[in-house]
DNA sequence: GGCGACAAACTTTTT
DNA sequence: GTTTGTCGCC
């Protein structure tokens, strides 16, 4: 395709933005609003029309998918030297740049990057006695001081001493977490000015996509990136910002024009993906944030079908009716599968639809959630990949140390770990630790000859590193550390399970004899690049990666579209979640999550909220999601399929009900109870789903399949109908201290088992002398005291 | 030091 | 319901 022929496809804002290339740019655009398209495009132009060579552009976005996606758009318009334009993700470009620089400020040459659980294994090994659950809490917030470029406040004094221990641990290893990728870079291109100049001398074109998402940290080493002769071109929307809680600054976005000089502004308004009807539902939604940059964004699609919201029972329930809706739009299209999508806020919510999509024969498959690098078995094997080419990785060389068993104890552990730490003449180095421990008999017992067995078996590997294939060497370190057959064995106790371990291990080994990993250290690093930074992309099989349903979270589906869109678990505690303890802020940013969901979608979106689910073993009442109300009535369809409205409404969701559970909606006003009425208007949509299983006479289903659809949770619309009207409010003196003997209306006598403190109030853990236990909050239940 | 049995804690979101 | 952690015994 010639370059006219592109740029006229362009609408006249994305022509204009194409065509700005001095100065700096900042892009806002909308969902939908063809931003990639725009940032491809000006790649494309600057080679073919401003004469810019490919590798002179930098293109920076949010995710690696989306690098890989840009990349092919380019190639495509461009040919080959597509492959020279250097898109990358902030972090690994960072590692891009260390890769070359590193050592410059005291890494590795070799450096690992640590994911979260290295890093907390990492402090863990510094203050072994510390609760493990505490010093992961703290490594959370220094994650997010990292990413903010911020010290710890000297008040939080165990936060400061965690801090300061947990740097000098990474550095005594010579590895990186993920924020330093972007923290080392810019101490790298602050302190050595050579450095700067001859980056900023290579990258005359500097682009970056999904900018509201970025934190201070990368927004500094933009900064540093951006030279006299360098053009700068943001794109994003404040609206699709979701990364706050990552450190992610909306400011970053707002105050580009302060940053970077002769900033122009271009406003992409036209959303290209959705209907009409979805767009109305996105805009009825984020509309309610107070702090957002005034915009319009209108749609090209007119019309389309309204959105629907369910309403349904259970989570199981849930789960049956997208299924069966699936199904039903699979009989008159192949493909529907392919182009759907099933979008959750937690990760945990998608075991309901795998289990359901599984029995009823549909392809699926899921993005990001259980991911192959988290498997135990290949977290082992790269453990020992860093381990010998890295002795002074201490936390792998903890979790490998012992595994298999080389009578090798805990506490044999912590002196070898701390002779390694401590002893200068040893820099950390934990083979050398492991030697002098035998030497000088610090070891005793059984553990001497297993630290012996371990170092014989190191040394006798470390030879051979670099004289065959990573993938073979990798086979030889396994073989001889004992690895594949503690495997082997594993796999024989485990035979129970589908995934065969030692078949994850050789997948590994296999993906190692690829060229561009098999080569020595080069091939080690670019792999262990690969593994930590894109996790994803490891163990997809063929045919998996693609085909059938899609089932991700709502954070994961930034920058991707669907026909059809299926948005489940729309209930107040779990989207927006912990309503009680969020902040004004914290809602607005979930409903930002909201927005980014919906338009998602471009010709069908489906939402669902079920009024019970099961949590931690127990029938939990669900409020509908706060978002849902603030949907302009005339812009959704609402089909309820629940129980109780199907019974001349003698237990219709009504008010009472979101009185039993009033403690969450205070505080949101009233509209909360005004639109309780609306549930209770029993809407049921006759044509598309429902006819098939209900009396058309009626209206009704037929008592059978009323009965079948509700079985398991038959008791609770009842139960919590019952408790709305005869206790209303537990007397605020009343309280509950373990052993207390109580009767609940719902569930007989009991005792209290537990009195503690969980998502910040006061819970109670009850055993039922039914045998059942729960956990309810103190501030809401009615037990009797007897 | 290893292993099994039982109890407790558990659910944000990701590079 | 599931996973992780602790305790006691071999």
């Amino acid at each position: 395709m010639s370059m006219d022929q592109i740029l006229s496809q362009l609408n006249e804002q994305q022509l204009e933005a194409v065509k700005i290339n001095d100065g700096s740019l900042l892009v806002f655009a909308g969902a939908g609003s063809g931003k990639t398209r725009v940032i491809t495009t000006k790649i494309a132009y600057a080679i073919e029309v401003l004469g810019i060579k490919a590798h002179q552009i930098l293109a920076v976005t949010f995710t690696n998918k989306a690098c890989r996606e840009m990349q092919e758009r380019v190639i495509n318009m461009v040919g080959d030297t597509g492959n020279m334009v250097m898109i990358r993700t902030f972090h690994s470009f960072g590692v891009w740049l260390l890769r070359r620089y590193g050592q410059l400020v005291g890494l590795d040459k070799n450096f690992k990057i640590y994911d979260d659980d290295d890093s907390i294994a990492l402090l863990c090994q510094a203050y072994p006695d510390d609760n493990k659950k505490e010093i992961a809490g703290y490594y959370k917030k220094i994650a997010v001081l990292k990413d903010r470029l911020e010290k710890p406040n000297k008040m939080d004094e165990r936060l400061c001493k965690y801090y300061s221990k947990y740097e000098e641990q990474l550095r005594r290893t010579g590895n990186v977490d993920f924020a330093d990728m972007i923290i080392k870079s810019i101490e790298l291109l602050q302190t050595h000015p050579e450095v700067q100049t001859e980056v900023q001398n290579r990258f005359r074109m500097i682009l970056v996509d999904e900018y509201q998402d970025s934190n201070k940290a990368q927004f500094n080493l933009l900064k540093l990136l951006v030279g006299p002769e360098t053009f700068i071109c943001a794109v994003g929307d404040d609206d699709q910002s979701i990364y706050r809680f990552r450190g992610a600054e909306v400011k970053n976005i707002l105050d580009f024009p302060k940053a970077f000089k002769n900033t122009k502004k271009v406003v992409l308004g036209k959303n290209y993906r959705c209907t009409e009807s979805i767009l109305d539902v996105a805009k009825d939604v984020i509309d309610n944030n107070r702090t957002r940059a005034e915009k319009t964004l209108s749609a090209y699609n007119q019309g389309g079908d309204l959105p629907q919201i369910y309403y349904v029972d259970s989570g199981i329930d849930e789960a049956d009716q997208v299924v069966k809706m699936l199904k039903q739009f699979h009989e008159s299209d192949p493909e529907a599968y392919n182009n759907s999508a099933i979008l959750y806020r937690t990760n945990s919510q998608s075991k309901d639809f795998e289990d359901r999509l599984m029995i009823n024969g549909i392809p699926y498959h899921i993005v990001g959630s259980l991911r192959f690098y988290d498997r135990e078995e290949i977290r082992d094997c790269i453990a020992m990949i860093s381990l010998m080419t890295n002795p002074r990785d201490s936390v792998a060389f903890q979790r490998m140390i012992n595994k298999p068993s080389r009578k090798i104890g805990d506490v044999s552990i912590e002196k070898l770990l701390e002779i390694a730490i401590t002893d200068q003449s040893i820099q950390g180095d934990v083979i050398l630790a492991c030697k002098k421990a035998v030497d000088e008999k610090v070891i005793r017992g059984a553990a001497v000859e297993g630290v012996k067995n371990f170092v014989d078996a190191f040394d006798r590997c470390q030879g051979l590193f670099g004289t065959m294939e990573n993938g073979k060497f990798l086979k030889q370190v396994l073989l001889e550390f004992g690895i594949l057959d503690f495997y082997v064995k594993r796999d024989t106790t485990e035979r129970l399970k589908i995934n065969k371990r030692t078949e994850n291990i050789e997948q590994l080994v296999n993906m190692l004899s690829f060229e561009e990993f098999s080569d020595g250290q080069e091939g080690v690093n670019r792999f262990l690049e690969l593994a930590s930074l894109e996790a994803s992309a490891l163990g997809e099989e063929e045919g998996h990666g693609t085909e059938g349903v899609t089932l991700i979270t709502m954070h994961n589906t930034k920058g991707l579209e669907f026909e059809r869109v299926f948005m489940v678990g729309m209930e107040n505690e779990i989207f927006p979640g912990r309503l009680d303890e969020r902040t004004e802020e914290d809602i607005e940013e979930e409903r930002r999550i909201c927005y980014v969901a919906m338009t998602r979608a471009k010709k069908e979106l489906y939402m669902f909220c079920a009024s019970s689910r099961l949590r931690w073993g127990n029938v939990q009442p669900e409020s509908p999601s706060m978002f849902l109300k603030e949907i302009d009535e005339s812009h959704v369809e609402e089909i309820d399929l629940r129980f109780k409205s199907r019974f001349g409404g003698q237990f219709r969701f009504d008010n009472r009900q979101d009185s039993y559970r009033s403690g969450y909606g205070n505080g949101f006003g009233n509209s909360y109870t005004s639109h309780g009425n609306r549930y209770s208007a029993n809407y049921v949509n006759t044509e598309k789903f429902f006819n098939r299983d209900q009396d058309e006479t009626e209206g009704r289903p037929k008592p059978s399949e009323a009965s079948r659809f509700n079985i398991r949770n038959m008791k609770s619309p009842v139960l919590i109908k019952k408790g709305a009207a005869s206790a209303p409010a537990k007397p605020a003196s009343v309280t509950y201290e373990v052993g207390d003997r109580i009767r609940s209306e719902f569930y007989g006598e009991g005792t209290i088992s537990g009195k503690r403190q969980f998502a910040g109030r006061e819970v109670l853990d009850v055993k039922f002398d039914s045998g059942r236990t729960g956990t309810f909050a103190c501030d809401k239940v009615t037990f009797e005291k007897i």
